[in-house]
DNA sequence: GCGACAG
DNA sequence: ATCTTGTCGC
């Protein structure tokens, strides 16, 4: 599928929240989610050694599911190196280039991204699912399993069971519990959806496990890819 | 000032 | 993220 070029790539922290900032605007967090996404892309990166520094080798894998059905429709592995240190809140800069290198590769052009961390529930409003949403002009949900930024009440116990993640007083996200008497995930909006949307996509997606099958399968695929 | 801090 | 033993439970 097509991605936009990557922008001028950041020497410094700093030129990375610059890089954000600029990108923020492109957001487009009024549109209505997919109501029943018929291929949904899950994207997750594994890493070789020390993952703290740049350069450490690392497998950026794709994997597009069935929206109803979820069987596997494509999959698609890049290796590469970290191209930014971790930082929080500056986590997408390190594997942008690889995962955005998977996502070319791949034929389908699915209806919905999910991936692995946040969306706006971020320091700045823009986590990985918004860059990736705008550089792909993709839906884009994050759902990550701890937590980030934001406030927020345990939800019930039962699967579907959620309450809202508050930062600075706005509603950036929501705590979402997959399965019964299991720690609920962070699920946030990334771009051109909204938050009932995206959850009903991660419960859609959470038939058996607490994360995506989405998520599992790219994981699989990455750490695979990283050992061959 | 002190801790917390997606992966 | 990754490094890792044992342990509890279905």
């Amino acid at each position: 599928m097509e991605v936009r070029d990557l922008h001028p790539w950041p020497a410094t922290p700093a030129e990375a929240e610059a890089i954000q900032d600029a990108l923020r605007p492109m957001l487009d967090l009024d549109a209505p989610g997919p109501t029943s996404p018929r291929t949904v892309a899950g994207l997750d990166v594994s890493y070789a050694g020390d993952g703290g520094g740049t350069g450490t080798r690392l497998a950026a894998a794709v994997v597009v599911l069935d929206g109803t059905t979820l069987e596997v429709l494509e999959e698609s592995v890049a290796v590469g190196t970290a191209a930014f240190p971790y930082v929080p809140g500056l986590f997408a800069f390190r594997e942008l280039p690889a995962l955005i290198e998977a996502l070319r590769a791949l034929r389908t052009v699915p209806d919905l991204l999910v991936c692995d961390g946040y969306g706006v529930a971020h320091p700045r409003r823009f986590g990985l699912a918004c860059h990736l949403g705008v550089l792909t002009g993709l839906p884009a949900i994050g759902v990550a399993k701890t937590g980030f930024v934001g406030a927020y009440e345990p939800p019930g116990g039962r699967r579907g069971d959620a309450s809202p993640l508050v930062d600075g007083g706005e509603v950036v996200g929501r705590v979402l519990r997959t399965r019964d008497g299991v720690k609920p995930v962070f699920v946030s909006v990334g771009h051109r959806t909204d938050l009932d949307a995206a959850c009903r996509a991660v419960l859609a997606l959470t038939p058996a496990y607490r994360l995506p099958e989405t998520t599992r399968r790219a994981d699989r695929l990455s750490r695979d890819a990283l050992t061959a």
